[in-house]
DNA sequence: TTGTAAGCGTTATCAA
DNA sequence: TTGATAACGCTTACAA
């Protein structure tokens, strides 16, 4: 370690790069000079090797890879993760489980390669990595199905964000509101539901007008078709999210209906469903990035020892566009 | 190193895991079964200590993290990137350069962290990381714009699928065939326009009616309104990519012309735009995934000092749907 | 507060 | 072909 020429001991050095306090000032400022003029870098794989931090943080891409990537919430939440990371000494890797190598990431994971994880297998209910969390700190994107009661995870309130798109079809005088619901063996699809039912409890509402879509365009056109094919009054529709908004939507403008004149239609999610439709969406905003910057900062805590909430329920927010 | 207990020395079981020749069979056998049953896995920071190589291989995504994820081009190389690297014994790691920390990314790289890197800066010129290549082995995701002579990167040939296009358009006995172009300061917008000019030279045709886009739907559309707006004859469109198409399609239907009856219109990618439109793109595919895997296979015969061609021109296709 | 010295788990050199 | 043994560059008791 050339830096020692400068004047000290390689523990001292250590010290000082590590930010330990209990070093002279004088000293720390010989120490960080020749740092500078050395031009030096700490070696990771010594001090990994010294130390058993690795100081890498795995980013878990489930099976599907290409459908996974091609989803705008991954990049997003991807986005918010590497953001928060830029301000630590952690470094992100991504592994992708790979259905040749079943048994390779498990093994690289379970090597001591790595500090934690970050799951983002929003979807598919391959939770195949649950086992990990006893050895490793994990936290997932979203409520895990299974063992949520012992999963660290970050996840956007549904339910206040369901419940606060029906407020505002009721409080526009809608009194006929159905919704297009998610699955509901995926936690989001469960609880907007719930939010939706809430609100219309609340002010005294019937619930009977639901119907199911899978979050894709075509499958909320279907839900939107068999809705009014219901023959029952409507004026108003939340759907589980944009893009089966925007099949609703299409579906809507074809019966030869006005948005929002005839029904209000509100989605979730604020994504790029929601402004290519005309008119736009009012939706329930999804702050995906802050997700990503939560999930990892909620990780960190967990790998550093300090206290760290078990789940984080991130706040909704109503974005009022022209269809409702 | 708890395998040794089974038989032989460190040594030859370092041997016998990086699979070298002079080890007699049957110890490498019994050393296999003893790592087996301790379930012993090599220890990455140990191994990178003492051999001097990371097994790791950073993707550098630039500047504008949000939109670089937002843009399924870069996600669909990472999935091909993930795919190959699946294959062998590197991991990825991704670092955004960060605004904020500009020397941190540097350092990094530099300071023997890292086998080699995988730049995939597709537009924005910002190439500030070429003077690393003499330090790092670094493979480029299409041609960079300066130094393309003695960088290594992979590329779609984008002249030879403009020329498939035109091309086509020319055997559905078209002969007033445009281009809405993109931005002549980046490579494909370049090469696309060459290829069509190309076309249209070798069947001796007028290469008069261009316009340029920046790659956008809405610049797409403006050039094609252009287009339209010179009132001279007009039964062909080849624009330079899928979203600019999109623009285009909307456009021509818009003034009552229809496709390809009136005018027959190829775009370049072969992406979602090309099937979102009725009636759907003819488009020249662009294989984004194997540009991603091959980048991948670029670098890996190049940190190993196996032969690797400087620059690797990945074919293209053309997709015939209804648009011309 | 500072220095000494013992690892950390591999690979690599050199004899045997 | 195999086995000692010395690095690899850092952290961390433990002493001073």
């Amino acid at each position: 370690m050339v830096a020692a020429l400068a004047g000290v001991s390689r523990a001292t050095v250590s010290r000082v790069v590590n930010g330990s306090t209990s070093v002279a000032p004088e000293l720390v400022h010989s120490v960080e000079q020749a740092v500078r003029t050395l031009n030096y870098v700490p070696n990771r794989a010594a001090r990994t090797l010294a130390s058993r931090r690795t100081y890498t943080i795995t980013l878990l891409v489930p099976e599907s890879t290409s459908k996974v990537f091609a989803d705008p919430f991954f990049a997003t939440v991807v986005e918010g993760v590497a953001k928060y990371l830029n301000s630590t000494d952690y470094m992100l890797n991504m592994v992708t489980s790979s259905e040749a190598n079943p048994g390779k990431t498990q093994r690289y994971l379970m090597g001591g390669n790595v500090d934690g994880v970050l799951v983002v297998s929003h979807h598919s209910g391959d939770h195949s990595w649950e086992h990990l969390s006893d050895a490793l700190p994990i936290v997932f994107a979203g409520r895990p199905l299974l063992n949520a009661a012992d999963s660290y995870y970050v996840e956007v309130d549904n339910e206040e964000g369901a419940l606060a798109a029906v407020e505002r079809l009721i409080s526009t005088g809608r009194q006929n509101i159905a919704t297009i619901a998610g699955p509901q063996d995926m936690p989001p699809g469960v609880d907007r539901l719930a939010g939706w039912r809430g609100g219309l409890h609340q002010a005294g509402l019937s619930d009977a007008l639901v119907e199911y879509g899978d979050f894709t365009v075509a499958s909320g056109a279907a839900a939107m078709q068999r809705l009014l094919g219901r023959g029952k009054p409507l004026d108003g529709v939340f759907a589980a999210n944009d893009q089966m908004a925007a099949g609703a939507h299409s579906v809507i403008l074809k019966h030869g209906l006005r948005i929002p004149e005839d029904i209000a239609l509100v989605g979730f999610d604020d994504d790029q469903f929601a402004t290519g439709v005309e008119p736009a969406l009012t939706t329930v905003h999804h702050p995906i990035a802050e997700l990503g910057e939560k999930m990892a900062r909620m990780l960190v805590e967990l790998i550093e020892g300090r206290a760290a909430e078990r789940v984080c329920r991130l706040p909704t927010s109503l974005v009022v566009r022209e269809s409702a």
